[in-house]
DNA sequence: CCGACGCTAGCAACCGCTTTCCACGGCGGT
DNA sequence: ACCGCCGTGGAAAGCGGTTGCTAGCGTCGG
């Protein structure tokens, strides 16, 4: 009994074949096998626990079937929600996903786009990437996923028309002053959809705060919101609205009696807020979905898909 | 200037020199090279954006210098926070990491794990996997996170010391009937710890609520507990904290005024939740760090390590 | 002046698998 | 009786690297 890495050599021993007859086998192809030599193959495999090496495979084949996915940061629960999501499509697909965080450093990400390029990707997925990952002499396919970029195809979903869809919402409960939450630079879209709606009804801007995509930062971007008194504020994601949904509590303001919140994301998180947070929901599996669909059967220019968002309601609007 | 993939052979041409030479300058290698070669080969490999194949290189030495890493649900925080730490410390030694879901199905789990054996993992990372995980025939080294197995190493937080820490500061607040909401079974060790702090002070055992881990778990274990009107909950994980920071919130109860609340884990969540959670921090980093290590230098026989845990205090159980 | 040694660089085998091409035996058709 | 074809299995050429062994050659000591 063979006790390292038991190969087709050795099966093909076993069973008295040659190794091609194993391959044919295996891989189940267009090749025919006489069915008793077949078993005789089959019982091989079973009696040494032969497992066939994709390493192998894949240099022969000249395809990993494995992805690379590059996320901002694996512990925000919208990237790792994601992340899973995109992790079920592909395994359903047969390819394997490399995940790894980029810590929102472009060098850092430079680097990993690197090491998965020598790592032989089959397709590279990029989360929220950097304004230019610095793609040039990348030959795998590659699908931004939340963001745009100008030479690759991209999926996202609606941001301005679902941040819109938020707003409006606020505003059919009666408020006239709502401010927002937004992030730095390089995602204008929720930003003008909250201007949309707020244009849509007639009503004077409402204050604005940026802030990190984070807890911490939302909660600060509340403190500063709330001398400017909005009796709603729509925060650009789900971390935030946590953030704030905490600075108002300290503060002692009411929600959504004295102010009223709704977040966009909607990551399960929202669901146990306290108030639970109205959110507009990002279609993550869809995303995903199509993002692995591209990937795999090959977009052959550039676009750019958006994928609608949903408005859910819960407490913290008023509803 | 070649279209497809740069192999060391065109680089080799492209310098003049052979192909073993391209090797030895790559490789940084023991192998000495004329620093006048070098240069040239370095401009070859600079000017046709040469990338070595990773696959031919893992083929040939036998190593893939990857991981395999199988949570229950990667959407999950604390792994999502476990997996993040694991890549980085992974890939500051250079490895990368297959990670992926199991969704806490024993066959699903078996699936995956063939699936990473396939594909040559260099080592096995599974967190909190099922108590029979089919290891038989695995010839890489495996590492359990957040659970002991009879046949492999494993690392995780002090599990029954933590849980006592965080019922014994309940305790020294004054309480006297404190109920635990605990996940089904196969985790004993934070019920032994409850018990434990319990006994040593001479109080009478609590109610107990058995629960899925997750917020609704949480959720649905503190409408029965509160049932039994305790003055303090031991949540045994977060996500469940947060399922009964929600209960006791429908239900009227002031927290940490009428009952206080303390929880195993201490994701980043936490801390934004309202109040802002108590609670006994498993030592992501270090568990990370540890297992990795552990991988990475191989274990003679196999050993559990106990990391320590630490408590922090917040809002909830009365600071 | 010659031989030996040390420094470089090249040859070629091999990692495990896929796939093309070929060999061979038996069968049916003419 | 012969030819060709079909059904099956085997030999071998790579895929892109690493590395032990060897060869060329300049230099230095005797």
């Amino acid at each position: 009994m063979p006790k390292d890495p038991v190969t087709r050599n050795d099966v093909a021993e076993y069973a008295g074949v040659s190794t091609a007859v194993v391959s044919y086998v295996v891989n189940e192809g267009p090749r025919k096998v006489a069915p008793q030599t077949r078993e005789r193959v089959l019982d091989a495999i079973r009696a040494l626990g032969y497992r066939p090496n994709a390493t192998a495979r894949a240099l022969r084949m000249g395809t990993t079937r494995t992805f690379g996915l590059i996320t901002p940061d694996g512990g925000n629960p919208l990237f790792a929600e994601l992340a899973k999501a995109i992790d079920r499509e592909a395994a359903a697909r047969g390819y394997v996903v490399l995940q790894t965080s980029a810590d929102g450093d472009p060098l850092t990400e430079r680097a990993k786009i690197a090491e998965l390029l020598t790592r032989q990707v089959s397709g590279l997925l990029l989360v929220a990437p950097t304004a230019d990952p610095s793609l040039a002499g990348v030959e795998v396919p590659v699908i931004a996923i939340n963001r745009v970029l100008p030479t690759v195809s991209s999926v996202r979903p609606a941001y301005r028309e679902g941040a819109r869809l938020g707003v409006e919402h606020l505003i059919s409960h009666g408020h006239r002053r709502i401010g927002l939450v937004i992030g730095g630079a390089g995602h204008p879209e929720r930003e003008l959809g909250w201007r949309d709606a707020l244009e849509a009804a007639g009503l004077a801007e409402g204050p604005i705060a940026r802030a990190t995509f984070s807890r911490e930062g939302g909660y600060r971007a509340a403190q500063t919101l709330l001398e400017s008194q909005p009796t709603a504020i729509f925060a650009s994601s789900d971390l935030q609205a946590i953030g704030v949904l905490r600075a108002l509590h300290e503060a002692g303001v009411d929600v959504p009696g004295d102010v009223a919140v709704a977040a966009f994301d909607g990551t399960p998180e929202t669901e146990y807020a306290w108030p639970p947070l109205t959110v507009v929901r990002q279609p993550v599996e869809q995303l995903a979905r199509e993002a692995v669909r591209r990937l795999i059967e090959g977009e052959e220019s550039v676009d750019a898909l958006t994928v609608p968002t949903e408005l859910i309601l819960r407490r913290s609007c008023g509803c």
